[in-house]
This record gives structure tokens, sequence and C-alpha cells, in this order.
DNA sequence: CTGGATCCTCAACGATACTG
DNA sequence: CAGTATCGTTGAGGATCCAG
């Protein structure tokens, strides 16, 4: 009920306000995705507990972030997505994805990834979001047991949770990919080492390799965080 | 001690478990214009519990994003800094600011402003940095009671807390500053409206007007928080 | 079965006092 | 000046329960 205040007339005190509680970026994540249910929420956040998650809903539709909305003639089936308020938190948000990911290299013990997790991520690794007018593809993207897909079509690239019906290339791939987002592993490195699988145009791959980018910090190797004792 | 993990390997999580706890962002604000004694962050943070603030400094030096330094010389001296990776998270701290000033048009009840806020204030609104190279101006500018200066020199812009020695314009407002560095309130009717006195040639002024922008957000008239009684 | 509300426990936060 | 110690309060975590 009480959002803690910072009680400074700074946008970075406002927007801390909002989102510099305890799961709400995650829940924005993962909203930026698309529209959501409760019950969406709670699997896609494992170990939010539900007061929290309902707490959080309330105070972002309270701020104008998010809406509910029942979609009218379907009973049961609230949903929640960003208002266009909420929506222009997207730069923020991949700038904030970005330096996180920046110093994230592999996962730690018992960390996963979701389908909105992988989502937002290539949608971050996609850039501005501009290709080529002529790119015309559809990547099918597997990282463990979770897919999404990777639209590049009419100068633009997208991507969206879920396998892709009639993709040209499928990825799949574990948590070495993140090398290849980073730039440290070249596509041609990738698939000899077997750290990605690729059906389909190993050209069209190598496209998708050097278009999606996430670089590593430069100053992780000062400054990071304890180095692994990676043999 | 225990810092809480949310057990995904996403770069958005990675980054709400350092920055996304209480005060901290205010705290990187602080650090983001210049290096800070625990005694500044004190009084640049009415509010803050020290005992907060002494864990939130070990926690981000454990992440690797500051770093104390007791400068050679002086006994009694550490000051805290941000480190290369701390300094990499500017670009989301900007963001966030001007994300959280687009909703923001005048003070709550009690809110205050401080060098820092207003030294980063200026530095978002100064965008990407670049001027022409041509200009070449101190404005001393003077919200309430706190001074800050903004100097363009070599086709760059850059903000920085305290008063200007030798400026050559000297501004001086209120909380009305924010319709002009919105662009809802020109430098004619600022200055003829009295919400901006200055010192100094009207059209270095204009120029500054119309440099330094933090728009509204274009949905707030829709989903914002309540409008306010506005006449 | 979805969308929460309730209850309890405990860690984190907040305010004040105090020390090297 | 730069924190640590202490203690009360708040909010998160986790399980269970309830209403539509």
């Amino acid at each position: 009920m009480t959002n803690q205040h910072y009680g400074q007339f700074c946008g970075l005190a406002r927007a801390a306000e909002i989102v510099g509680q305890r799961w709400t970026l995650l829940i924005l994540r993962d909203l930026s995705v698309g529209a959501r249910r409760y019950s969406d929420l709670v699997a896609g956040l494992p170990g939010i507990p539900t007061n929290t998650l309902a707490s959080r809903l309330k105070e972002l539709e309270d701020a104008g972030v998010v809406e509910r909305s029942t979609p009218a003639g379907s009973e049961r089936a609230m949903v929640y997505r960003l208002t266009p308020r909420g929506r222009e938190l997207a730069p923020a948000l991949d700038a904030l994805s970005r330096w996180g990911a920046a110093g994230m290299r592999e996962p730690r013990e018992g960390e996963i990834v979701t389908p909105s997790s992988i989502t937002a991520a290539l949608r971050v690794a996609a850039g501005d979001g501009f290709v080529p007018d002529s790119w015309d593809t559809i990547y099918d993207v597997r990282i463990g047991d979770i897919d999404a897909h990777v639209v590049m079509r009419g100068g633009r690239i997208t991507a969206d949770p879920g396998p892709a019906e009639r993709a040209d290339v499928r990825i799949s791939a574990g948590p070495g990919i993140r090398d290849l987002l980073a730039g440290t592993l070249s596509a041609d490195e990738a698939l000899s080492s077997g750290a990605v699988e690729v059906d389909g145009d190993p050209e069209l791959f190598a496209r998708f390799a050097a278009t999606m980018r996430v670089p590593y910090s430069a100053s992780l190797a000062l400054a990071g965080e304890a180095a692994p004792p990676e043999g």
C-alpha cells in the first residue's frame, strides 16, 4: 500500500520507487514479452510468493504501468499487460539487461532460463531492431528445452516466445550460446565445438551470429565478481 | 551478506540483484556524479539509515561496482567511487532517469532536490553529450538553493555540481524549470513568467533551453498517476 | 482450475545509540 | 568521520486455504 518514497524530486528516485522493488523488474520483463495471466506469471517466476506478486501487480497498476483486462467473451481469463507508459520502460529494461548480461558468463548453480527470459534476451540481442530490408528468415531458437523464435523481415527483427512454425533455421544450444552472443565464439567455432547445433543454411546461422550481440563487459577481467575456478 | 538471488540466468535478473535493492540506485546516482565520502552520501541521501548505506556500499564493492580508496596523504579520507564496471551502468541509469522524469511534473509534498540529483538531471538532459564544436559557454544553474554548472566546450557538454566560477550565463529557477526541460515551456515564456531568471545573454539561454531536453511521457495524460488538479 | 487472500516465520530494513 | 551495535518494524518467503 504505502510504497516507499525517497522524498526526492528526481527522475531516478521516482523510477526507483516503482521498479526498485523486489521482483518488479522480472515481472515487467515477463509482461514486456506479452500479456500474461496471473498463473503464467507465477509459473515464469519460480520462487515468487503469491502475495508478493499480487502486491506488485497492484502497485504497478496504481503507477499506471500495468493494466488488467478481461478479454470480452472469456469468463475466467483476466490478463495483465503493460500500458503505453509501461512500454516506455523498454529502453531502461534493455539497458539494465545489457549491463547485467555483460557481467554474466555462465549460469550459477541452479540458475534456470524461462521462455520470457530467453525471448527478452533475444530482443535485447537484436539491438535497435533493424536489419537489411532484404533479409527474410525465421529462426527457431531452442535453449535447453525452451523454445523461442526470431523473425527478420521487412527490415525489422522481432523475438517472441514459443516454437516457430515453418522455421528456416533451427538453432539448438545450451548456455554456451552466451559466448556466441558475446562475440567471443565465432559461428564456425560454435558449430565445430558442438556448443550450438544448427539445422538449416549455415550462412543464415552466420548471419544470426553476426547480428545478435550482447557483449561482455570490457572491464570484467579486472573488476568482476570473483572469477570462477573453472578448469 | 546473502544477496537475494532470483535463480535465473538472465541479464535483467542479475542486474536486479545488484541495483534492485532499496537505496542502491540513488547511491549509484550520487557516485556517478563523482567520488564521495561516506558522510557526503549520508548528507545527499536524506533518510537513509547509516547501516543500510554501509551494507549497500559493501554489496556494491563485492559486486565490483564500487571501490573504496583512501587517497594517499590524507589520513581519514576514505572515498567511494565507481569502478569501470560501475561506470558502465550510466546508460541504464540515464534511461531509468528519463523514464521516471517523464512521469514527473511537480514535486510532491516534501520532495527535495540535492546537488547530485540536479547534476544528474542536467547530465541526462544533455542527451548524448554532443554539441556543435563552436559552442563555448559556461552556465551556472541554480535550482532553489542548489548550484550546479553546465559547460559546453569542444563539442561536448558536461554537468558538474557546485557553482561555476566565471559563468557566462547564470540561470536561477525553481521546480518550474521542469517544464522548460520538457519543452512545454519556451525560453521566452519562462523568462516572461518569471519561472526562470537569467543573468546573461538571452540568446545563450535560448540555446540552453533548446539543447537540454527531458520530455514528458506521451501517454501521461491517459495512463499516469492521478492528473494534478492544476488550473 | 484460476486468482488470489491469510497466516506464520524470518530476514531485511529503519531509527537511534554508540565506538574506534 | 566512518562506520558498528542494538533493537523494533516492515516486508519477503513459503505454505495453506478460499472464492468464483
